[in-house]
DNA sequence: GTCTATACTCAGATAGAC
DNA sequence: GTCTATCTGAGTATAGAC
């Protein structure tokens, strides 16, 4: 109708409270029915083809219904996410954890539309406002502290050098593993876990290369 | 109105014909300053905060004015990604072909915005009928192509062995760089270029080892 | 070829009844 | 806790003026 105002888009996009609601068991059990159903759907078809009508109709429920357990579409989206860390947690030693890490990346091959659904909640991180941005904030930090426990157990006094190298290569892996999950959305004949896999043992090379370096300099 | 048509989802939602328009100089002219202009806006705002109307608005046209050009938004959307890369060509042998990434990965540093648009359009581009899909299979091909003919200037024969491991690292290389960039978004202390460096020079030492390694074996 | 006006459909969000 | 009804704004499609 009017076409002068353009910009009213500053609005409370997302809200801010979150996921009080399931406080009875019945919530509980239905909000994570939401959660499996959606995850199913959204990681089948992909978040932009799925409506949240559409899930909720899978649910029994009206999309009111669904609307009563997230705060947004956005915050629902994110809550999958978050339930597949649950499943996919890591743990373990220094090779476990690698191992358990290459086996998650063969497991996402199954599953384009999450691995879709996870790199566009990324860019919406952008947005310090979006709840994609603490969820990835949290991740990350999770994720890298885990690794350094480990990584602590079998090398309880490293160096500062090694302590630093060490952790830009586990920033690097994490890059290289989301990188290498956005080139297979795209081209699915790109072999995620094998190159990952020369990767890492690369990095096992150098890490002792450089242990020996220091030995012969003494 | 009727609630119960859920499976209507399937119609053709990205247009086949493209870009016959322009082909008069006033038209190439607007279209270009639609895309310059969208650049900007959605480097800034991210396309998520940015509807066409608001982009038409600032071309000092109607949103069917814009839709003239492209096929749809999607398609707006990856031609301005194309835009960027012809903008960001790289060029030269082995060694400046990597200065010139390094440089192009710290210019990305002052365009948030872009690299999400970037980012979510990959995973857009799951669906193979996204205009986005065709995109990045080109990119992908075209950065391996420019990166093999460099690296044959060097080293006209290489052995079956050399070529493939070199291949491997030039993608592990792009998916490193896709997924830093991914992490900076998230987290703007995130130092792209600087650990991408790190792992370029890895990669060096890596070949130039081998290397001595072959020729100790024999 | 360039562009506007208008109408259409669908999305997510919200208010209030039950 | 769940629904119906309604709102706003998005992208899309078409007819036709210049």
């Amino acid at each position: 109708m009017v076409v002068g105002l353009v910009n009213d888009s500053e609005k409370c996009r997302y809200s801010i409270n979150m996921a009080t609601r399931g406080s009875y068991a019945k919530g509980i059990a239905k909000r994570a029915e939401i959660l499996d159903i959606a995850l199913e759907v959204f990681g089948k078809e992909g978040y932009r083809g799925t409506s949240l009508r559409k899930v909720a109709h899978l649910c029994n429920l009206s999309l009111a219904g669904v609307m009563h357990y997230f705060d947004s579409k956005e915050d629902l989206l994110v809550q999958i996410l978050r339930k597949r860390d649950l499943r996919d947690e890591v743990t373990g030693d220094d090779v476990k954890q690698q191992d358990k890490f290459l086996e998650i990346l063969g497991r996402n091959g199954e599953e384009p539309g999450l691995v879709a659904l996870y790199v566009t909640m990324a860019a919406a991180a952008v947005d310090p406002e979006h709840p994609a941005a603490a969820y990835f904030k949290e991740r990350y930090e999770h994720i890298l502290e885990i690794a350094e426990e480990s990584y602590f157990q079998t090398r309880p006094t490293p160096s500062d050098e090694e302590l630093s190298y060490f952790r830009i290569m586990t920033r690097s892996s994490l890059a290289m593993a989301d990188g290498l999950q956005l080139q297979w959305l795209v081209d699915p004949s790109v072999d995620v876990a094998g190159t990952m896999a020369v990767f890492l043992e690369q990095i096992r090379t150098f890490m002792a290369m450089s242990a020996e370096q220091r030995n012969a300099d003494q």
